[in-house]
Formats: C-alpha cells, structure tokens, sequence
DNA sequence: CGCCATTTTCATCATGTGTTGAATTATGAG
DNA sequence: CTCATAATTCAACACATGATGAAAATGGCG
C-alpha cells in the first residue's frame, strides 16, 4: 500500500522515520498465506501487499519457507489452552473443549495464522504435519488425560467434527455456520463431541 | 513412465500401435491432481507422469483448466445417488446419507475424482464451487426433500461431520479413522447425523 | 561532524511455468 | 498405393518465480 515518494528520482536506500518495516511484512505474509495458502502466494505479493521491494523479504526472512514458518508462530500454546479441558474430568469435556477452540478461532489476531497453518496442511507435504502436530500435539494428549478407552479412536471421531466445523465456519465460511452465534454452537456441537468421548463406542 | 525407444534418432511423430494416449493423460492428471492439488500440478509434470510431450497435453484437452473440469468428471451423478436418501423419509436417513457416501468415496475409481475436487475447493478462488457445489447441489435438495424445518442450518450442520470425516479419512488418511470398517462408521456417525436432521435444535 | 551498521532498492540470474506453431511420422480410407 | 488426417515431438516464446549481490540512503554512536 505505501509507494515511496515519485518526487525523488532514486529510491533507494534507508526509509526516513522509523516504520517497523518488518512486522509490516510480517503481517502481509499472515493475510496472504491465510487467504490464498502457501505455494499461490509468491513472495513478490507480499512485497508488493507490504508497499516493499521483494529483497526486502529475503533479508528479514530469508527463504520463503523461513517466512512461512516465522507468519505461522502460533498466537496461543495448545497445551495451556487445552489444560482446562484435561483437568475437568469426563463430565462436559465435550462442551469445554468446544469453547477453547471457538474462543482461539474467534480471536481476530489468531485466525489469520490458524488459516494459514490449515491451508498449509493441505499442500502438499504438509500433511502429515497434521497427522503429528493437531491430532498428535493438539488433541493427542486429550484423550489419555480423560482416562477413557480407546483413546486414539476417541480423539479422531473428536477430530472429525471439530475439523468439519473449522473447515465451513472459518476456512469456507459458508452460511448459516459462519456467522451462527458461539453459544448456539456449543449447544448443538457438545453433545456430539460428549458422545465420541465417552459413550460406549460400536 | 512409458519413455520411448532412445534407439531411434528421432522420436517425433505418430506413435506405432493404437494407444489410448489420450486416456493416459487424463489418468495422470487425475493422479496428480488428487495428490498434489490444482495449482502444484505443472502441465509438465503430468505429461511426464504419462510420457509424453507437454504439447500433446493441450491439444487434447487445451488450457490447463479445460484439463482439470476434464479430469474432474464426476464419475456418479450425486443427484441420483442421493435419491435413495430423499425417497426414505426423515427415518434412518442419517444412516442412508451415511451409506451412500462412503459407498461412493471407497469406490477406488471415483477416489481420484473427488480427491481433486476437494482439493481444488481449498485452493484460492475454488471456494465458491463448494459453497454453490457441495452445499447447493449435493446437500442442498436433502433438507428440503424430508420435510424438516431449518433446512439449511441442519444441512450445513451435516456437512460439517461429513467433510470432516472425508478430510480425515480420506485426504489425510489419519489413523485410526482411515483403515477404519465401514459397518463401524456408519455405528458411529450414523446417530450424529440423525440427530442433526432431525432432533430439535436450540 | 565522521563513521559504521542498518535499511532499502535496483539490476540480474537461473529456473519453471503455460502455451503455441511448425515439423515429423504413423494410420486408415479411397 | 496415395494421400489426407490424426498423433506426436521439438523448439521457442513470454512471463512469473525465488533468490543474490551490489549500490544507495538513513540513523545513531563516538
């Protein structure tokens, strides 16, 4: 967005003032990568979308991979948000898992970094980075914290759902999920979610 | 993978024999776009895959484009699949919609197919074809058809346990939901379907 | 002020992409 | 056999991409 002043006849060198050059980068690459994934946003895009000469990038980030993993930094740690949900017990760990991962997808300032790691997933080879980093880190350790049988069953039947739920309400916002209100979601969600965790399963 | 005979000095011009070239195009291309997605998938790389020259690829199918909706053909008329489910009545039809779906995903042909439209729909400027595609046409006519009230909250309900269950089992092929009996599934989501179609929603 | 480190652009490279047009060879109809 | 047509590759284009190295401008420290 910021062009350079046409007046002078060289651009080049060090900007007057003191624009924080680089988070602006940084917050470019988030907004790209969230919206168009990795391998569709080039790195000149988001020189361009930061109003900056692509080097630039490079020399902040290095290789473009570097930069995707540096927009990708994670805003909340999973193991903290998800300890309320392994401390409460069986009973309504469905409903209280339901509202940790609705209040993280509903922080304006995560969800563009939460979209661009789920788009990221789904290029190639990034796939199993979901297999290891949301069923294994995410919601692994759920399901022996609960104390319940068949853990890993359990936790994918959880993930299934939670997933459709994050792919129509956040990744493809399609209607009436998208703007249907928190508290409705959880009312229609939890009990599902209760049932694959501790219901006797088939 | 078929190269040609390095004998010859010139491999230009019509091949000997009658192979269906064309078909092993479109093969390739099914192949490649399941696995790799829309926008990772060069021309090039396809030709390769079929052994062929890049050029032959366009003059079959022209732009890349024309070759993906080509590669797409859906190999089942949704429509009529879903017949069945509509004709039932609200009963049970949880468990139908169920059947029919991994009816038609463990059908290793139609595998290819769907695997490149799912991808393509997460890809930049696809997201439209799964709202006014999946949504519209698939799912849409269901809620309507048994009569229940809040046709589309349930139905876009429905397709958020079912996509996730299709991006679990299917494209990220996680475990234990991947090698998972079909019986056993239908045990499983069967009840959460229903529950979505057709129990009171708050 | 003088100087060094930082920030920024410019010019450029090597590579991969989608696409086109001409050239070459085999097939099949008459 | 002849010859038009279809099948196939070669060579090249125009362009976008990720990346690099050098040059220029500014800021802050002495």
């Amino acid at each position: 967005m910021t062009t350079r002043d046409p007046g002078r006849s060289n651009n080049r060198g060090r900007r007057p003032g003191a624009p924080d050059t680089r988070a602006e980068i940084l917050a470019s690459a988030r907004a790209l990568f969230a919206t168009r994934g990795f391998s569709s946003t080039s790195v000149r895009s988001i020189a361009a979308a930061a109003g900056v000469d692509p080097s630039l990038v490079h020399h902040y980030f290095g290789t473009k991979d570097d930069l995707f993993v540096a927009a990708l930094e994670l805003p909340v740690d999973p193991r903290v948000a998800l300890q309320p949900v392994m401390e409460g017990g069986l009973e309504g760990a469905g409903e209280r898992l339901l509202r940790v991962f609705l209040s993280v997808w509903d922080d304006e300032t995560a969800r563009l970094s939460l979209l661009g790691l789920v788009r990221g997933v789904f290029e190639p080879s990034g796939r199993q980075l979901l297999r290891d980093g949301l069923i294994g880190v995410v919601l692994g350790p759920i399901g022996p914290a609960l104390g319940v049988d068949e853990p890993q069953r359990r936790v994918s039947l959880v993930a299934s759902q939670v997933i459709g739920l994050v792919m129509l309400r956040y990744v493809l916002e399609v209607e009436p999920l998208a703007s249907m209100d928190g508290e409705v979601l959880v009312a229609t969600y939890a009990p599902t979610l209760q049932r694959y965790l501790a219901d006797p399963l088939p």
